[in-house]
RNA sequence: GUCCUCGUAGUUUAAUGGAUAAAACAAGAGACUCCUAAGCUCUAGAUGUAGGUUCGAUUCCUACCGAGGACACCA
């Protein structure tokens, strides 16, 4: 852990010349010349100058071993340069350890679910509600990576107003909303006249045969599928809402029950039960919430949601606030999906038909692509599909970019007669002296704390882009130098860095669910 | 009308308040007697507008313009 380990010197440092900071960065330098990593904390310090701090901070850490050098430029920035001892290390806990780097300890065993999709069943997964396929997926990989115990759910949204609805739309009578070729699929096998019961058959038919099919085809395996009609059978709804009257946190008004969400810091209290009686959404959302943190015992549950639902977190909050469960509730909004059609924005919808289905996206284009598409791109952007280009660049997207690094390390390692089973330790690391050699390598260090920023703030996007970085690397290196030099410790070192490589980008690819063939 | 996201190169997207704004595709040019040219090298090209905060702003604040979404006793 070079990053936590530097912190953990710099701060002493910090603290042995007096200056009293709360909590400092660690810069990562876009530029090479700026260092490994640099500091801003002499910014920070009020008493001096900062290129004073800087000069006395310069002379503090000058006596760890860690450094090989440390620069300070104007108006005071603190560059440092790593010891290669350093990098070294790094490189043979790589090696060491395997398919399990890195091996990191930040969630300490806790439980965490990640619920992500969970779209209606009343319909065949979109591009649009499938964004959150990929993003959930490599989102539950990376904590799980983190060392949290990590869970999948999808949500069914089984019970309601819209099964209902589903069923006039499979009938095609008059109160029919939905429409699609799966409606006409379904009208034809429909043996049933009462709307709700066949909107509760067309929907698992929908769920069973659809929308498990594609997320299969997404390479995604939840842990849980969670029926919303399971908490109505097992008055789990009932249960909730008595707790929230007993607790006084709920009204009457104008013959509906309400909730005392303002108190929790929601902009408005929030109807539980209609005046017919029913339970809304929210309340049944809430004792869903109950059974997560309640009976399931996780310490947090992530909620990756469209951000048409933005104004229902708070609601939700205060719910899971009142459970006494505040603050193990964490909302993602995954901005929208428009289409691009004939050079205009489509906004997708499933009344209006212009939506494209996910399984037609993947029938057309390979998974790995999909998966790298949607992954790249940050949750808060508002994303274009232009579906014609997608088919056409298909075959151009940057994850064969990475694959073919993968592919070109097995091929020299097969040149070479190695087993990268074999090299367990970077024995001839003091050969590695090109700049190319020392990029890649220190590339390679980076992957733990693109694992470690991740968990943290849940920018999935961040992995793509480093290993696109890293691919760059390896290729570049790849070009500017034989590996399989006829000097043969050149020779070693070099196959010693690429086996590096090998597990950093088989371990990447894998938290990103795609796969990593030895032949292209 | 109020609130939430967003506005960066021709296009799709990056950039925890840090140093010369990064990449892919598209455009133009170059190098193979050598481990996979799905690669490498080079060229051209961008922060919506106007202010403010500060050593420093794509990032924070205000106004305006533009895009998407939300403002239910729907789910």
């Amino acid at each position: 852990m070079i990053r936590d380990d530097l912190k953990k010197i710099i701060k002493k440092s910090l603290e042995r010349e007096g200056f009293k900071i709360e909590d400092f960065q660690i810069l990562k330098p876009r530029e090479k010349k700026h260092g490994d990593y640099s500091l801003n904390v002499a910014f920070e310090v009020v008493e001096k100058s900062p290129m004073e701090v800087a000069e006395v901070l310069k002379k503090r850490l000058e006596k760890e071993k860690s450094f090989e050098r440390i620069e300070i430029i104007e108006p005071g920035f603190i560059n440092l340069f790593l010891n290669r001892k350093v990098f070294e290390k790094g490189v043979n806990e790589i090696l060491k350890k395997r398919e399990l780097y890195p091996v990191l300890n930040m969630g300490k065993k806790k439980k965490v679910q990640v619920e992500f999709i969970s779209a209606n069943p009343t319909g065949p997964l979109t591009i649009g509600n499938a964004r959150g396929g990929p993003f959930g997926d490599t989102l539950a990989n990376v904590l799980k990576q983190a060392g949290y115990e990590v869970s999948r759910a999808y949500y069914i949204n089984d019970y309601g107003n819209q099964i209902v609805a589903l069923g006039h739309s499979v009938l095609k009578d008059d109160e029919a909303k939905y429409k699609g070729e799966y409606i006409d699929f379904l009208h034809n096998r429909v043996s049933e006249e009462d709307p709700y019961i066949v909107g509760k058959w067309a929907a698992n038919i929908i769920l069973e045969e659809m929308i498990k099919a594609t997320v299969q085809k997404l390479k995604i395996n939840y842990d849980e599928w969670f029926s919303e009609t399971w908490l109505y059978e097992n008055k789990r709804v009932d249960r909730v809402l008595e707790f929230l009257k007993k607790e006084e946190l709920t009204y009457v008004s104008e013959g509906a029950i309400f909730f005392k969400a303002k108190q929790f810091g929601d902009i408005r209290d929030r109807v539980l039960v209609k005046k017919d009686g029913k339970a809304t959404y929210l309340l049944g959302d809430i004792a869903y919430h109950e059974y997560k943190l309640k009976d399931k015992k996780f310490d947090k549950v992530i909620n990756v949601w469209g951000s048409d639902h933005a104004g229902d977190v708070k609601g939700l909050e205060a719910g899971v606030e009142a459970l006494s469960y505040k603050g193990k509730l964490e909302t993602i909004l995954l901005q929208f999906v428009t289409i691009k059609k004939d050079g205009e924005k489509v906004r997708m919808s499933k009344r209006e038909g212009t939506y494209i289905t996910m399984d037609d996206l993947l029938n057309d284009v390979p998974v790995d692509v999909i998966r790298f598409f949607f992954l790249e791109k940050s949750f808060n952007t508002h994303l274009n599909f232009d579906l014609d280009l997608a088919l056409d660049e298909s075959d151009k997207n940057p994850v064969y970019y990475i694959k073919y690094a993968y592919a070109r390390i097995c091929s020299v390692l097969e040149n070479a007669k190695i087993e990268a089973s074999s090299i367990k330790k970077a024995r001839h690391f003091k050969f590695l002296k090109e700049d190319a050699e020392i990029n890649l390598l220190k590339e390679l260090l980076r992957f733990e704390e693109v694992i470690e920023d991740t968990a943290c703030d849940c920018e999935v996007h961040r992995l793509p882009k480093y290993a696109l970085d890293l691919a760059s690397y390896f290729h570049k290196f790849y070009s500017d130098h034989k590996i399989l030099d006829e000097d043969k410790r050149i020779r070693q070192a070099r196959i010693e860095l690429i086996v590096a490589t090998k597990i950093v980008l088989h371990n990447l690819l894998k938290i990103m669910g795609i796969s990593a063939p030895s032949k292209m």
